[in-house]
DNA sequence: CCAAAAGTGAGTACAGTGTACGCGAATTTA
DNA sequence: TAAATTCGCGTACACTGTACTCACTTTTGG
């Protein structure tokens, strides 16, 4: 499940991510008759997004949120669908905990806060990498940071497809960043940690001469944060494009 | 399981990701006494492989990957510690079937053929996106196309940690397009195949001008496909690195 | 005030998961 | 031929997500 629903039901049926959106956005005016709840939404996605914290998106199952809120398990199946709709809600809701990009003084600086403030969410809730993964409905928090983000281009002169592929392109980098660290448990020999998932006394210089060589040059200097490189690279790039544009008006 | 017990076994426990280096590395000599297996890891790893084409990752289950082969389902783990060693191996083994960057004519061209690879190595088995993800051990063949890639910026003065990141980059970048386009199951009303998580009739023009402007002006142009687009984005920000080092030396 | 209706909370049940344990069968060595 | 060792796998267990059902509250219409 989880990503053969959205592929099975791939033409119109009622595909589980609409009902997402109706939870992300919609509020619809309760009832005006009979018992009145006794949990909302928000308290048990919280619960849920402790629990992510707390023991990983393994952590995290029905019975024990339910458990967690002090109720019956299926009483959550009265304010959430399914599983994967709690787990759309959950990412939201972290998505809503940053400020991300306030006080930025232009497109650079803006996507520099924006790079780090997600990578310091994404350390904070390692889960996130894998939900995000997984799932592709949009909250209203999520939009509010795209929002944020889009703002701070819009001093350059990019259309909005452009504006759209150098945001996706700055979260994608950092997400890629995001996932090595996490795989990084001190990778190894305590050596490089930029890259390196847990290489042993395998890897035979004369098969693969240019990853050894590497490995012996990254002991020896080891200058710079690679994900500060690696951004400050993904920025350069950005900057050629902003600038043939600003010059080609 | 699966992320916890990396995260649990945080110092120097067995952490099964070493069994699993065991498995996709070493060679260990076949008992001489004894019944003589009548399975191969090779096979096992292939009907893995086979059945999460058709059914995605959540369609692996031990059971089902022993009922296509015709053997008990205990009999799997005669060969595969667990099922996590299991989606190692078989990240190991597509690895292995992509020829990648053969005949690249400089880093430029190398890189551009390691992308393109590598998407369309993910269009093929978009169960890589989530398995990517959950481990982080290497096997013999991703170390291979590592090497390969790292072989394409010989020809480059950058220092190893600065190949490192490069190829990270791109990678990163690669497997952020990827996901876009995986979650794109023709995102919502069939407009804008770059970014679109399912946003209907949502997203109030007040509250999110930046965004809301953007969609309305990416119905208009769509001039160029946002991987190619992002793609010589990252490509010049490495350029302008490569330049630099290049003038420095 | 009193049914009727609507909505809530949860217990039970079921199909499915990963895998620990242990036993019989097959094979090689002494 | 007997001992040693390995393989194949049946059984069992704890756990998952969730469909179904029923009793209980609360509000509304008469």
């Amino acid at each position: 499940m989880t990503e053969d629903d959205t592929a099975a039901a791939s033409f119109g049926g009622p595909a589980t991510a609409a009902r997402s959106m109706e939870l992300l956005w919609g509020t619809k005016p309760p009832p005006s008759r009979g018992r009145k709840p006794g949990m909302t939404l928000e308290r048990i996605v919280a619960a849920a997004v402790e629990l992510a914290d707390a023991g990983g998106l393994d952590g995290v199952s029905m019975r024990r949120v339910a458990d967690r809120l002090g109720i019956g398990t299926m009483s959550l199946y009265r304010y959430v669908p399914a599983k994967a709709e709690l787990q759309d809600l959950m990412l939201d809701a972290v998505m809503g905990e940053a400020p991300a990009v306030s006080g930025a003084t232009g497109w650079r600086d803006g996507l520099e806060r924006y790079a780090r403030a997600s990578l310091e969410g994404y350390r904070r809730h390692p889960w996130l990498l894998r939900a995000v993964l997984t799932r592709g409905a949009m909250g209203p928090n999520q939009a509010a940071a795209l929002d944020a983000v889009l703002r701070v281009l819009e001093g350059s002169d990019l259309s909005g497809g452009e504006r759209m592929a150098v945001v996706g392109l700055v979260a994608g980098y950092v997400r890629g960043v995001a996932q090595q660290l996490a795989g990084d448990t001190r990778a190894a020999r305590g050596s490089g940690g930029g890259f390196a998932p847990l290489i042993g006394g395998h890897l035979d210089p004369a098969t693969y001469p240019a990853l050894t060589g590497v490995w012996r040059d990254e002991d020896l200097e080891r200058a710079e944060d690679p994900f500060e490189f690696g951004l400050r690279r993904v920025l350069d790039g950005i900057a050629a494009l902003v600038e043939s544009r600003r010059v080609a008006t």
